[in-house]
DNA sequence: TGCCTCGAATGAAGCGCTTCAAAAGAACCA
DNA sequence: TGGTTCTTTTGAAGCGCTTCATTCGAGGCA
């Protein structure tokens, strides 16, 4: 079985040829046995398995893909690893992929469009199986082309303004709406929409959906107060407007979870509201935050990893060439989660 | 120059000896443009230059590594990427590795030692240049080496037993010297470091800074509150028990933030004392929402970004060859951050 | 016993690149 | 012009794997 072993200095790392020397067995075998176990009999496919055990052999991805002209990694370009929406994405991406016994590499853009680029092309020259993308802008696209990214890809995020990519969008008019649905359940008649600017088309979105709800319930009002952004501070601004509102604003729909905050901040400690009795707040996002902060708050939660899961699925079907005659893009709803903003409750510090 | 092209269908993605062919170059000079460009004379180098852009060319990186042995690509294995803490680490490797040419791929274990190993499994058959690990836990070098992880390692956040492997790590006693050496210096005296199990080692560091701070200063005291976790829960536990001492606590050192925070709200609702002008709070960590919280915490700033720069250094020198006879343990500093919880500030909401 | 069939095992070819010994060119001097 | 030296270019070999046409061998049947 051994024969004369050919002058290898240091096995370090031994290859598949010294699996099939120690086996006793063909190449080609060693092969099967790790990618057609099927059509290898069992007492060879054992041999083989003991030798692998024996040396310590691990594959070399890069042979392997080389050879066989495909990966089994994808990749995913995320526009920020600070955002937990973002985040949430890639672990439910990583989830279905591993099941399928694909490994996904992430990428952080940093919100820089050249980190988005540059990492769309170490992709490119990975020659990943395929990419996830959370473009940083809708017009993203265009780049794209000119980037010459030539393989499966599917957007999360943004929908592809062309049909020429698969996408998995969030549905924000429904966000909007149960936002406000919530709030008018609560008895609260006269509410506000702060979020901005209301270009971004999530945000007019949202406002939307807010309007719907309202315009379903005859006896209440909606006030847009739109802001130049949607950090903390633009919500203290936002909630010294609200205090200064005439009519007696008992609800708020925020575009965001810190601008919630921020209204919140206001309200309680500069205007003398009491939250949520005066004034009912939903923000949105479920940032990590909002559950934690004094009074934690009403959010709207991005369905980040049901988002991450449908990528991938729309992903794997583009690989395997499944996806029948067209980029589909998938809508998932956001679902309400009841704090303390909205809702007195008993243990409430 | 153009001679009969062989017959090759459908150049999806060219390669190399399409570009020689266009440029009307050899093969090996192709690649020493790429990677030795200035072994090739600057006409023929922009010839085929003017090639790769004219085809598109993306070079195949499994190619590359498979023919060069090597590869340019570190893998960084996080604990939970949730965890802003580890996600600085990344950014911050990632910033030194781009800037040395190679790429960072990140894996998220979510916390599972499975998942953790399965992510050493996937780089090591990718083959890549080093890896960066944040270990789960302290005894996780075992597992390496049965994992037959062999190539070089750095490790953040938990320092090796053993001296295989450099390492990163924060200076947690002086962390815990500088938050009480705060509170000291602000004129409080009777401070509590609150925080636990104390099995832990990064929290029994602390309190031991924070304990050298005390008695360096004459007619100061600590008392230690241990907690059996390090959540907002667990703060407002140990906020009851704050509020419940005979003393007159006026300085808190928390072994996090999420503690901290429990604890002002507890100390500021229900005991009615008032922060900082009755107890001053320093957190630990900065965790985003320390700054976003209804009183922004005072705060141990890990120093994340460093750690991530100083082990990708480590490891490329390791990668290089140049660990000159030894595997070291660099060790840094955190930073004190000011905000509400220790110092009222005019503009505080 | 001889022939046929079919599942199992074989191993050469080739994936796209880097390397490096060898060939070709350029530059210079006598 | 020929010889020498140095620079530039060439292209075959080989990295470790997958693939697949070919070969092997066991079993069934006449």
């Amino acid at each position: 079985m051994a024969d004369a072993r050919k002058a290898r200095p240091t096995p370090l790392q031994p290859n598949m040829s010294d699996v099939a020397r120690h086996a006793g067995v063909a190449i080609g075998t060693v092969s099967n046995t790790l990618n057609n176990p099927e059509k290898v009999r069992e007492p060879t496919r054992l041999r083989v398995q003991a030798s692998i055990e024996a040396l310590g052999f691990v594959r070399n991805d890069a042979a392997r893909s080389l050879a066989a002209g495909s990966s089994n990694t994808v990749g995913i370009v995320l526009v920020d690893m600070g955002n937990s929406f973002f985040v949430d994405i890639a672990r439910g991406a990583e989830a279905t992929l591993r099941e399928q016994g694909m490994n996904l590499l992430i990428a952080n853009s940093d919100i820089e469009i050249e980190k988005q680029l540059s990492n769309l092309e170490v992709f490119e020259q990975a020659r990943v199986a395929g990419i996830i993308l959370a473009p940083l802008d809708p017009h993203i696209t265009n780049s794209l082309v000119s980037k010459a990214v030539s393989r499966p890809l599917v957007l999360v995020n943004y929908a592809a303004e062309d049909a020429r990519y698969a996408g998995v969008v969030a549905d924000e008019h429904y966000g909007g709406y149960i936002a406000a649905q919530h709030l008018i359940s609560l008895g609260r008649k006269n509410l506000v929409f702060a979020g901005g600017p209301i270009k971004l088309q999530a945000v007019a979105e949202r406002l939307a959906g807010a309007g719907q709800a309202v315009s379903e319930t005859p006896g209440t009002v909606l006030t847009l107060i739109e802001t130049t952004g949607m950090n903390i501070s633009h919500g203290r601004t936002a909630g010294s407007r609200i205090a200064a509102q005439d009519a007696c604003v008992d609800g708020v729909v925020a575009a965001s979870d810190l601008l919630a905050i921020g209204i919140i901040q206001v309200l309680e400690q500069q205007a003398g509201r009491r939250i949520p009795e005066d004034v009912a707040v939903v923000g949105y996002d479920n940032n990590h935050f909002a559950s934690e902060s004094t009074t934690p708050v009403t959010t709207i939660s991005q369905p980040g990893e049901d988002m991450g899961r449908a990528a991938a699925e729309l992903l794997l079907a583009e690989i395997r060439g499944e996806d029948e005659g067209g980029r589909s893009t998938i809508v998932l709803r956001p679902h309400l989660i009841t704090r303390a903003s909205t809702v007195a409750t008993r243990n409430r510090v």
